[in-house]
DNA sequence: TATTGTTATACTCTATAACTATA
DNA sequence: TATAGTTATAGAGTATAACAATA
């Protein structure tokens, strides 16, 4: 046939210390692994100057553009659990970035809402996970990043 | 309206609870996230008849396939601390898959090699690991999957 | 001095069971 | 009985500091 298959070559490449990791370079879970550890690890010094961890970005987001919602719906919309979760709005709501509002509906649950300061890091913070984002599409190029996203989102499907 | 410009709607995807995400389902970082829970889990599970973590699947093919090398050189080709690495060691020495043999150039590290136990260990890790990566074959398409690995691989670099 | 393996430690993320107060 | 929030707990993965033996 005309064209290679990669992937052979693949099963045989060797790190730079000529370590041969067999299987591993054609495995996308392990390439996957790498690829979010370094990507993490951007975003993370990234928004170090505000102090917020990814996580806690992403449940400020939730939170910003669904005011009202209570611990459960905005846990489940980020795939992390209700108990894993009241760690998490703890702390956000022990920084004032965050208020736990007595639902009027249901009292078992909270209606959760920015503070203004809240606001003002959701803020900052989206404007440096802006610019974190621009660096990987320069990594990856326009096109790069334009496949890249559907194929990780067929993945998690 | 029958179709839609994807690309401005992926910032304000909603889930199907329809909370709005606003720039997460954009970042390749929550992209990357997502889809590495769903396949790591897959990789587990795919693992589990043989009580093998997927870290502790990539020593084993480390060891296959570069007999002597010590702890230091085997978790710097996986990208972990030689400080972590030795819980792993200790724990495929346990289950007798893996032997620390005495160095004969240095006398403070072990050459590390694999049992018999772990061939055969390996050799059916390696087996349902190739059933996983074609199940994700099946989800990516090839040609999804051949884009998919470069740009992972350009992001880690 | 530098390196290999090691211990101790800590922090994050994830996962399960069980409780309380409401519904 | 079911659900929302909570507590306690445990297992991974990852990180740094420090030590003994050896180079």
């Amino acid at each position: 046939m005309a064209f290679q298959h990669h992937d052979q070559q693949d099963a045989a490449r060797e790190t730079s210390a000529g370590v041969n990791l067999g299987p591993l370079p054609a495995s996308v879970c392990f390439a996957l692994r790498r690829a979010q550890h370094m990507v993490t690890d951007d975003l993370v010094r990234t928004l170090q100057p505000l102090n917020l961890r990814p996580t806690y970005f992403a449940v400020l987001v939730v939170i910003g553009e669904n005011p009202g919602l209570n611990q459960s719906e905005v846990s489940a919309a980020l795939g992390i659990q209700r108990t894993n979760f009241v760690t998490i709005i703890d702390h956000l709501e022990t920084r004032g970035l965050v208020e736990r509002h007595p639902s009027k509906e249901d009292r078992r649950s909270y209606a959760l809402h920015l503070t203004e300061e809240g606001r003002e890091v959701l803020n900052a913070a989206r404007q440096l996970q802006a610019e974190h984002e621009q660096r990987l599409t320069q990594k990856l190029g326009q096109e790069g990043r334009e496949l890249l996203l559907p194929l990780l989102r067929r993945l998690a499907a």
